[in-house]
DNA sequence: GTCTATAGGGAGATAGAC
DNA sequence: GTCTATCTCCCTATAGAC
């Protein structure tokens, strides 16, 4: 699909913004290094959005709908069947893919949503509750079929997913660990926990028999 | 002990600019609203902070060591024989009393590092690697004693922990559920996962074929 | 220590040529 | 569609009175 130019440079404009919305916050922002990003002049830009607040009202919006709907895809390419275990571990996946896509769009929502205008805010709060809604479904339904144990906090599971989630952007890079890879541990975290099921039998003096029977 | 009239203004134009970095980011807060929110006129501010950088350097600082201090200390007074999971579980109440004592400092550290100006990222930078390397050291210190997994990704559940330690700023509130609760549960879910450990033995009509084949 | 006044530089946004 | 030129406003920081 050829776009036009009007089109063309209305997404090098988005994009440019995204990036430097990332760098600089929104206030540190300005629409004449979003112009020099995006090769143009600042007064160009107004050709394509009325304001400041419309360029970040855009990139909020992408930044967190493209990570809602790629999630929401994978789920849904899921069976019935599947396990809160899949579902997590599929989640966590295309979150990440999601975010190496877009990651600009990303990376400036997480760090300037805080600092927006209130109204514009406001706004872009409804689609992250929607985010967050997605995720305690996964949560209650796997709790509802029995699979986590009785008693577990899944509010605070859900924090804590969504915070790690969220900070992942930070630290994730292509070319490292694999987006599988990360998913895989992720879950395992989560779902399993670190703690040796065997209990603590290591001492010091002697760690083959622990080596023998943690290998089972 | 008594703060002196110098020292009492400073401390209020510091928690004020704590304040205004952490809802408006940095290039969004000018010396003039800080200096309002101190009571006070925005060329005064400049007889105690040279300057904004000077300022938002003072509050980033302050904002990571007292995280880094509370919990230092609070490890330092567990006995040598605490497990991991009481480490864990300390660490976590450590840092959470810790924002909930300069929570603005705290938030406006997690919001703004981002945005300043590169020398001043660079600096806080090595404080932010400390605090990791604490909790890399809880984390290899039980792995080395057997009480983790001997598969266990270390490096990822360290990075699932700080992030989701760095996101309870945003939405632990006093007055709701006490410190002592989602340490727990943060720890429980961390540790010992969420997983019901007896598989699953729940069945909504009859999902029991689907149970038993679960349960390996 | 805190004030007022202001220098000097950029900011967002608009108008009109091309 | 994109440019240049410019309006108006507000920023950081300084100087000097009190």
């Amino acid at each position: 699909m050829k776009l036009a130019k009007s089109a063309k440079s209305q997404k090098r404009v988005l994009d440019a913004a995204a990036k430097m919305f990332r760098d600089y916050g929104y206030a540190g922002t300005t629409m004449r290094a979003i112009a020099d990003e995006a090769d143009l002049k600042a007064g160009s830009i107004y050709y394509h959005y009325k304001s400041k607040d419309e360029l970040i009202t855009a990139v909020l919006d992408i930044g967190i709908n493209a990570v809602i709907s790629s999630v929401e895809d994978a789920l849904q390419a899921l069976p019935e069947t599947a396990t809160g275990r899949d579902r997590i571990e599929t989640a966590v996946r295309a979150h990440l893919s999601a975010i190496i896509k877009i990651g600009d769009y990303t990376l400036a929502t997480r760090r300037v949503f805080g600092q927006v205008p209130e109204a514009i805010r406001l706004k872009n709060t409804k689609l992250r509750d929607t985010y967050g809604a997605i995720w305690q479904k996964i949560l209650t339904d796997a709790h509802a079929r029995g699979e986590f144990k009785t008693d577990a906090n899944l509010t605070l599971a859900r924090l804590f997913i969504l915070g790690a989630l969220n900070w992942t952007v930070e630290w994730y890079k292509p070319g490292g660990r694999t987006i599988d890879d990360v998913a895989r541990d992720f879950t395992a975290v989560v779902i399993d926990g670190i703690a040796n099921p065997y209990g603590v039998i290591h001492s010091a003096a002697d760690d083959n028999q622990q080596a023998q029977s943690r290998a089972n």
